[in-house]
DNA sequence: ATCCAGGAAAACG
DNA sequence: CGTTTTCATGGA
């Protein structure tokens, strides 16, 4: 069993980092174990103390996937600003956002409109099971998550099985775009943020809350800072002064709060949103 | 039953 | 143009 051994100025918590609801498609078993799919692997793995444990992936591509290579101190000093902030960064220590494959998180976040993370990860994992590929591992199947083709041939019926909802001809959609589309990718990592966030914005279902998850996660943008039902609460709480609370955010509102958001927490903002959104549970 | 969840598109003034 | 309504799903 190939084994990671942190350096002691490498901050890094596994279960943090996985469970905090950046990403959907990993299990934490009963033998304590992670297990998750990322492209066409199968990745076993778990901390103890400095060291990673895994199997699936080279060591290589494990440090990326995870982020390993970025000095996490100096991102969270940076933006160690506040009372608030600084709470979250002690309770979430080790967190670090996750280099996701940009396609698959592109759908995660179209599936997760207006819904919640149990109901996210079961409709990706449906996806998966009705159009990937099965990947054989410990005795289990996996399935890896579909190309975009394999996506934009799926009319609206064959994926009622996957409970999109009215998600689901905005996923056919964006698999057409970019199905059609090679490219894309290099196209949205060449731009600045606010001109990725309006070409990404241009595709079936992804608003400025989805576009925004889809930069930080997929495209390490960290000047992006997604504002959901939770974020705005701890805002409104905390921060900024709104005028009514339990409207559905308008864009004016969402605006405001990125714009506080990136004054006040500066670079690292979006890293600065995860801490808050991963600490906001007790 | 009613409300809520990592919202966004479409309809409406 | 900004604002309100509707949308499908399952859990609480």
């Amino acid at each position: 069993m190939p084994a990671i051994l942190l350096a002691a100025d490498q901050t890094f918590s596994l279960n943090r980092s996985l469970s905090c609801g950046q990403v959907f498609r990993w299990n934490r078993e009963q033998d304590g174990w992670w297990y998750g799919v990322v492209g066409e692997r199968v990745i076993k793995i778990r901390q103890e103390g400095a060291t990673l444990q895994y199997e699936g992936a080279p060591a290589t591509f494990i440090k990326h996937y995870f982020s390993l290579d970025t000095d996490l101190d100096a991102i969270t000093n940076s933006f160690d600003c506040d009372p608030v902030i600084h709470t979250a960064i002690t309770k979430c220590r080790g967190l670090r956002l996750i280099r996701q494959p940009a396609w698959e998180c592109l759908i995660s976040y179209i599936c997760a409109t207006n819904s919640n993370i149990p109901m996210i990860r079961k409709r990706i994992a449906n996806i998966a099971r009705d159009f990937g590929k099965p990947l054989e591992f410990g005795g289990h199947t996996y399935f890896s998550f579909p190309d975009p083709s394999a996506l934009a041939a799926a009319c609206t019926s064959t994926l009622s099985d996957c409970k999109l909802g009215y998600r689901s001809p905005y996923v056919v959609d964006t698999a057409c775009t970019i199905a059609d589309e090679k490219g894309w990718q290099d196209t949205i990592a060449a731009l600045p943020y606010e001109q990725a966030r309006r070409e990404l914005m241009k595709m079936q279902g992804v608003g400025p809350k989805a576009a925004d998850c889809i930069l930080l996660f997929a495209f390490q943008n960290y000047a992006a800072f997604p504002v959901d039902i939770w974020i705005r609460r701890i805002m409104q709480e905390h921060y900024i002064k709104l005028q009514s609370s339990n409207t559905a955010l308008t864009g004016w509102e969402y605006d405001l709060i990125r714009r506080f958001a990136r004054q006040h927490f500066g670079t690292y903002c979006g890293y600065a949103q995860e801490y808050l959104y991963a600490a906001r549970d007790s």
